[in-house]
DNA sequence: TTTATGCTTCAATTGCAATTGAATTATCAG
DNA sequence: CTGATAATTCAATTGCAATTGAAGCATAAA
């Protein structure tokens, strides 16, 4: 269910605080809609470029989105969601967050021992 | 996709906000596994009470669990995940994430203008 | 009513993250 | 080479969030 080395926390960590900022949302929200350039969402979402171009790198650093050069004219720069990592992440979510894995146990108070007792009591012979 | 208004966006943001905490998303995966009070937690994850309740209180106004007191003996309070509150995440995610949704779209640049030149040669009759 | 227990709240520290303006890099056009 | 453009990096500010120890609260037992 969830990751067991220090490593893999981190990752999905960094992808879940990528994502728990309204503006980075946003803007993966945005790239989700395709491929888009730094001037291109700083007119759609109304930031500085060079806010843009810090929440692209930490999307960037979770590995939720990957950056290429316009092949006419180098100075633009496209940015794309990464379609590995959204399907990982789809595929990881989709089993973590599964209400069918939300399990039923005995509490570890008192309750819990009650209960126990009343299991007694209902196994008993009328 | 995005919800629209700041309201659904901070309620969201509040839900990842809660998960990308390490601690708290160990908390959560826990909670998963079966309902439990602070003291089991502690020797599990080995944190402060204190430490616990602050986690426990941001999962709790994010409404990703909820929280009971015992019926035998009221100083134990048992922390549940949200049944309804991991469903809709879960729907929610399945749809956000959904790799199916990256859109194609030509960009906004000179290569995007170069593609539709392109484009109007590859529909020339040859 | 006093004492103990499970948990929470408070106060203070620490570190990190979002934002902004200025300076810098990379690329292209003349 | 010079100037212009798209974007990034740097420096500084601001605010918030995780953590810790001490104090407080609610409940139960003696």
């Amino acid at each position: 269910m969830l990751p067991e080395n220090e490593t893999e926390i981190k990752e999905l960590t960094a992808v879940l605080k990528a994502l728990a900022e309204p503006n980075r949302m946003r803007i993966f929200a945005e790239l989700m809609q395709g491929d888009s350039c730094n001037c291109e969402l700083q007119e759609r979402l109304g930031l500085a470029r060079n806010l843009l171009s810090h929440h692209f790198r930490i999307l960037e650093n979770a590995g939720l989105v990957h950056s290429r050069r316009d092949q006419v004219d180098g100075r633009w720069i496209y940015y794309s969601v990464d379609r590995a990592a959204a399907t990982r992440w789809h595929d990881w979510f989709n089993h973590f967050l599964d209400p069918a894995h939300i399990q039923e146990r005995t509490v570890c108070g008192p309750e819990g021992q009650l209960i126990s007792t009343e299991q007694v009591f209902l196994s008993l012979p009328s």
